[in-house]
DNA sequence: CGTTTCCTTGACTGCCATCAAAAGTGGTGG
DNA sequence: CCACCACTTTTGATGGCAGTCAAGGAAACG
């Protein structure tokens, strides 16, 4: 299926997430987010009660997305937001000399494509690193609705305002921080936002691999396995492939706070 | 018009670039969007002239910000958004060591204050860099301004996925960029900025120290420095401390396009 | 079961940070 | 006007952290 140059072997490139099927597009299942269970961190988050039942208006389609297949790509029209439902996605934005710059990481109730609102285009690409599922939210859709309700409107600006604060820390991170830090903090990003989800704060499987992080962190793949090594003789971790189990979160979270306020 | 740099011939050029019209304007009266020479740069960019005029409704303040004090702080109640009317600014967050990550540089028609929205408190700090003035916007009013109409709705949630997308690309510029990168990045930014004032964009002066730009490219002002000093080798530019000429634009280009798509 | 991808570890290199010194710039007040 | 001070910038010397190149093993895949 791979329609691209499927290159002889040897070129470590991501390139062939491209096998992906042009959307088989299943039967859109009609979701309420009254009725959702991740409706404290998704969308709906901070809305009273009566104001959630006004999203039910919204005319959601649900999807699937296979591991490795992308949602969206740099360049496409820009007419959803998405939320994820489960699995986890990744953001990513094309280097000229083929190599990927990895932008963030999405959970369960995060919201993707917000940056495509700004040239009406989507500005990264979006690519699922397990089987996942999502809600398109035509925001054509959202921004009539929330023409009606303050509130929602207010919602809205304050999800676009904290992409924008969680970028800033990424740029404190990429700008001011050695690698033990940046995994540190990396680890410790993603400890809360399990913990948010109700699972464990100290005992989690990564999505991602370690060039995936590396590129999210502004470093080389060797230089993260080298860093898990590291914390690991620490006695900080223990590391076995992607599963992490965090021995000494306080003292993670002491190696990452000396820099950040 | 260009109202800079007529260069005579060989005197080490100093201030010429951006000091504003002359007029001292003691007189801070109510000021319209619609009769602003801002308007096709800030908030009303990309509006239709009637729907400027719903602006006009908006009252804003203005004032005038002494180079080196602060318009607001990280931690401050969030009721403003802030538009550069004249002058430069930049945002920045401390670190807990004492030393400031500048997150941002902001010229004349550009916003400043969006990452308020989300916490409800600024989560930066805005300083002058020399005297300046902005417009005050009240949040509120802006939202409930918005409500009424779509496309200002539209203008609003533009502007922040615009900062969201300018984050993106200094992350790419953070995460894989070398010096020579960076600065030839940085350099070609504020180039466009410049020229889209309507000033020339091969010859401007920076209101920053080199510890700013090496904060915000994430290196160290020696580096910065350096680089400057190797780009004059290369005949790329000519530096005389903060006056910029560029003298190679297309190499420039080059360097750093290289990387980003 | 072979092939591909992912991860780890080692050896070496190089870019940039660090430390240090000197010269230039601007502002202040005697 | 000039001395003085704080700040900024440049340049050199040195060292360290992380990048690069390389190889081997483990896991995933078809």
């Amino acid at each position: 299926m791979n329609a691209t140059i499927a290159r002889p072997a040897a070129a470590p490139i991501h390139f062939i997430a491209t096998r992906e099927e042009p959307s088989p597009a299943p039967a859109p299942l009609t979701t309420l987010c009254s009725s959702c269970h991740l409706k404290d961190l998704c969308l709906p988050c901070g809305l009273a009660g009566d104001e959630v039942q006004r999203l039910d208006g919204l005319k959601f389609s649900r999807r699937k997305i296979k591991a490795g297949q992308t949602l969206y790509r740099a360049g496409d029209g820009f007419h959803n937001i998405y939320a994820v439902r489960s699995g986890t996605f990744k953001s990513s934005l094309a280097l000229a000399d083929g190599r990927e710059q990895v932008s963030g990481f999405h959970m369960a109730g995060e919201l993707m494509g917000l940056d495509g609102l700004a040239q009406g285009r989507h500005a990264s690409n979006a690519t699922a690193l397990e089987d996942a599922e999502i809600c398109s939210i035509p925001y054509a859709q959202l921004a009539e609705l929330s023409s009606g309700s303050t509130s929602l409107q207010m919602v809205v600006g304050r999800l676009m305002s904290r992409e924008i604060v969680r970028e800033h820390s990424l740029m404190v991170l990429l700008g001011s921080m050695n690698a033990e830090e940046r995994l540190a903090a990396f680890l410790l990003n993603i400890s809360q936002r399990m913990k948010a989800r109700g699972y464990s704060a100290h005992e989690f499987h990564l999505r991602m691999t370690r060039a995936e992080i590396g590129s999210y962190l502004g470093m080389k793949l060797e230089t993260v396995s080298r860093t898990f090594s590291a914390f690991q003789q620490q006695h900080l971790l223990e590391v076995d492939k992607r599963h992490i189990r965090i021995l000494d979160l306080p003292a993670l979270t002491r190696a990452f706070e000396m820099r950040v306020q």
